[in-house]
DNA sequence: GAAATTATGTATCATATGTTACAATTTTAA
DNA sequence: TTAAAATTGTAACATATGATACATAATTTC
């Protein structure tokens, strides 16, 4: 079987690479094909991950299995895609999570070295490749920014205050109260509630998805942390 | 002013490397070296980030000023370590945070292309700076998993069965209570009541550092998610 | 335009955790 | 060894949020 060099050209880590360039990069390289059906595993959690995986066609899902045995769905990755390409490097390069075929798929399979080889003699490639796993590292940092936000309050403060843009005090929410709360990981009531407060407190107003802030000082001061 | 190679070599990202092989990797091209005295502010916060910077002498800190310009330290980082590895590259190349001397402090700047020239000519290196980038990723997966845990009973349950070995079922803290607390981000007497009931409905014993675990299969069920 | 569906506002109650305070115990220092 | 300091155990109360339920309003569908 030939290595899909079109898909690949489309994945964010050849994005800006010609078919040609593709193809001569890979030249004599060794490499794995495998097609996997519906449900089937293409990797364990804890498995040493020596290979960098990519998902040339269909989709797969990442699992977490908890202590209780229990499943829990992490995300989706779609292909064409790089699976885990912060998990071949580091001092735990294991997978994290179960890989799982959501249905037909199709992975491409390239060791480590030949990776490391790609990224030596393309500087596509490798800015490429360092852009994908900073643009990770950036999204965790943001994620865990946001988390240290304890109270609700707090969350929405961040939240208006970031998308609000800087020349209006307007914000037109772009998902529902529900989706909101979601995103928060709080419970629909508890958000409107404590928008309901904020309101009364004069901090802001809420009318359905329409969210004027009316105390930009006051909303800061909310985020005082220690 | 010459390129400190010996501290250089110290570094995460050079170890493995002579003195020797790092100045030839280096030779001719072009860094900055500058001396910054306490307090004084080596990059802004949002500050787009072109380049690498090593903290070759001293130690500075990074700090975050929240929306009302309160601050808020959140890392230290010494001598010899490079800054933001993961922030030179992504879709964001800013600074997430300020940076500012601690003490008299001398820091190696080399723009971004002699980085990746340098990156393509040594596999060492290159394999090293992954390993860094990634590391990082997975210490912030880690973070989120830990953080996901959402009441103290599940952290508990969580740390002790992570921590404790495989083959035992007692288990040494090696921080006293207040710091544990810290880690979990909750209060103290809270912990110290969660563990209390905990220890009350046969889950764990609990003897100031020593903690015991009573019923593996209770304390997997506590985990199940969703 | 009426009916059905979905989104939102609000209330009540239960619960987990924070806050504060103090006592009991262990560790450290004099 | 004793005094001081730090750690741990525990209690009473305050507060934030979850759970559940239902009413109201907006949106969609027919």
């Amino acid at each position: 079987m030939e290595i899909p060099f079109a898909q690949l050209a489309a994945t964010n880590i050849f994005q800006g690479l010609s078919v040609e360039d593709i193809a001569e990069l890979f030249d004599g390289k060794p490499f794995r094909i495998k097609e996997y059906s519906r449900d089937e595993y293409i990797a364990f959690s804890h498995d040493v991950c020596h290979d960098m995986l990519f998902v040339v066609k269909g989709s797969v899902r990442g699992e977490m299995t908890d202590f209780s045995g229990k499943k829990l769905k992490i995300e989706d990755i779609l292909a064409p895609r790089p699976l885990a390409a912060a998990f071949i490097f580091g001092k735990e390069n294991r997978f994290p999570v179960d890989i799982i075929a959501n249905e037909q798929v199709t992975i491409l399979t390239i060791p480590r070295d030949v990776l490391i080889y790609i990224l030596q003699h393309s500087q596509v490639v490798l800015q490429n490749y360092l852009n994908a796993i900073s643009s990770r590292t950036q999204f965790l940092s943001n994620k865990i920014r946001f988390l240290s936000f304890k109270t609700i309050r707090e969350k929405i403060a961040n939240y208006v205050l970031n998308q609000t843009p800087r020349d209006s005090n307007k914000l037109m929410l772009n998902q529902s109260q529900s989706e909101l709360a979601d995103f928060f990981g709080v419970t629909r009531p508890s958000l409107a509630r404590t928008m309901a407060e904020m309101e009364e407190e004069g901090l802001l107003r809420v009318e359905r998805r329409e969210i004027t802030i009316l105390d930009k000082e006051k909303l800061n001061k909310l985020l005082n942390k220690l």
